[in-house]
DNA sequence: CTGAAAGCGCTTACAG
DNA sequence: CTGAAAGCGCTTACAG
């Protein structure tokens, strides 16, 4: 690695008008600023940051992370512009991180970083994940998920389903299915104990319960097939917008009955006439950051509230 | 701030073995470990990051930063979706900007970080920042933006605004407006331009010139607004699908026969028939992170092409 | 298992 | 305007 020692060498100056000439000269002559640039040039000089924080005395990073399992989603990215612009009221910059990889080197390089603070957006912690944070006395919080014991913003999963069953049961459906993803989660568990609860609680079976890949085409496509197989079915609950469009279009060009209810209330689902659930994604970001923030200047406080809980709201539409 | 060394003090032992235990514990007594850990909590010991990645030698950052002006729009949303992909792939993590307060400050706070390489999202560069960037051997690109002599890629919006025209042209559309954003941008002056210039080349005025801010419903309500005022409207070219949607409500609505195109085409476009000009914004991304961390290793190259451009496509719906 | 000492690369009074 | 020296907080051989 090149130091301010080999270009004072090059340039035969002391280090100390090297470090000047490389902050922007003041104090420096002409002529030995010249031979200093052009010797770092030529030398490929990159500065060590961690040297000159070091000695200038800058901890506080005014960055904090965010980790996501994914971001491919249109809800993530409500709820990442919900944090985004609550962290820049903040002034504090964004750092996007990724754990589906190796999370155990990520969470390493994570604690490393010397950020002011991290956000868990829709997945858990370990025990030793939260003594290591705890042990760098980092400030965090889980947002779309909850925990106990843990600063957890998160919207009520299992209410979005119960009312999302109450829905159809008010359309008076009798045969009634679900369409979610392949992969178990915190939030599809609790959205679907909720829907088939409720269903339960008014005597009504489940009829379906499907899982695929999160994508339009598979939703379109098993749809097709299930609206062929169960000519009874009159209901169908996805477990997210993108999903019920690919339904919708099914039952559409299938010209049946069906009535069809999603989950988060995208922007376009307005447009589509989708009835859904609707999840105050940019909100849970926003005011989840908002409380870390605060817990910057004021730590947590012993005996505040954990868990923040917000409540999906139904929206009738035509579908 | 608390050190190491206040703790060895209060625990009554040696700076390293200190160290040692707050490094895992590996070689130091059971009860040591104990009163080490203790002493740190009471302390409310934040280990210093610089100084660590210092003596380790922790130099690379395996980051790379991502400046980008606003996050709200979908369009940013799937470059940033393709740029997290590429990073991904790369192994390395992403650090999120935005310049929309103080640039100059951001941008120092960027260069301080020690980042692998910087990706700007839709914005230029002054020269005075081109060369803070060089003086610091940073790797960086320009994504949906291009200037001379920068690494740059973009998506044509000349040929994109022309392919507009074209559009409503074979539409035998004779009366044709525009409705776009209020900010003027090098996206839009680009797209703009394209599509009145070939509108002049087949002899056609444009009508309507009209800006307002990045919202569907004002979308929605100057549509309305404009289809009242020029009764003989047959052609509506608007700056982006988001816009476009609320303007397809206000058409249908009227019940007036008004060709509509967007642009972007967006997830959702498909679901809604509107015809547009699909920009591959995932690809760019995605595209230009890969040459950036080729540059990573292989470095520039002299002679290597510097703009690259994609191509717009139309897409015909039945808007 | 433990501690004194050297050193990571840089900046900044200080004396010249 | 310039350079030798001290020191930022930490880790890591080294000797005990």
């Amino acid at each position: 690695m090149v130091t301010i020692k080999d270009i004072a060498k090059i340039a035969g100056v002391g280090v100390s008008t090297v470090s000047r000439a490389l902050n922007g000269g003041a104090k420096v002559d002409k002529a030995t600023f010249q031979k200093i640039i052009e010797a770092a040039k030529k030398l490929k000089y990159k500065p060590n940051y961690a040297a000159r924080d070091l000695v200038r005395g800058n901890f506080s990073k005014k960055a904090v992370g965010v980790v996501l399992p994914v971001i491919a989603h249109p809800f993530f990215f409500e709820v990442v512009r919900g944090i985004y612009d609550a962290l820049l009221e903040g002034d504090y910059n964004i750092m996007l991180f990724n754990t589906s990889r190796d999370r155990e080197e990520v969470f390493s390089f994570i604690i490393r970083e010397g950020l002011a603070g991290i956000i868990f957006v829709s997945e858990g912690l370990s025990e030793v994940e939260k003594n290591t944070l705890e042990i760098n006395q980092y400030h965090y919080i889980l947002i779309d998920h909850h925990q106990k014991n843990t600063m957890s913003f998160y919207i009520d999963n299992e209410f979005g389903g119960m009312t999302a069953a109450r829905y159809l049961i008010s359309q008076n459906c009798e045969s009634i299915g679900y369409i979610g993803e392949s992969i178990d989660t915190q939030q599809q568990n609790d959205r679907f104990g909720g829907f088939k609860d409720e269903l339960k609680r008014n005597n009504r079976e489940i009829l379906i319960d499907e899982r695929i890949p999160m994508d339009e085409k598979f939703s379109y496509q098993s749809t097709q097939f299930l609206v062929e197989k169960y000519p009874d079915l009159d209901g169908l609950f996805y477990f997210c917008d993108k999903l019920a469009y690919g339904g919708q279009k099914a039952v559409r060009e299938k010209g049946k009955e069906i009535k069809i209810i999603g989950y988060d209330d995208m922007p376009s689902s307005v447009y589509l006439d989708l009835t859904t659930i609707r999840q105050p994604a940019y909100e849970i970001g926003y005011e989840g950051s908002k409380v870390l923030l605060n817990m910057f200047k004021a730590g947590y406080s012993e005996g505040q509230e954990k868990q923040y809980r917000l409540l999906p709201e139904l929206q009738v539409r035509k579908s």
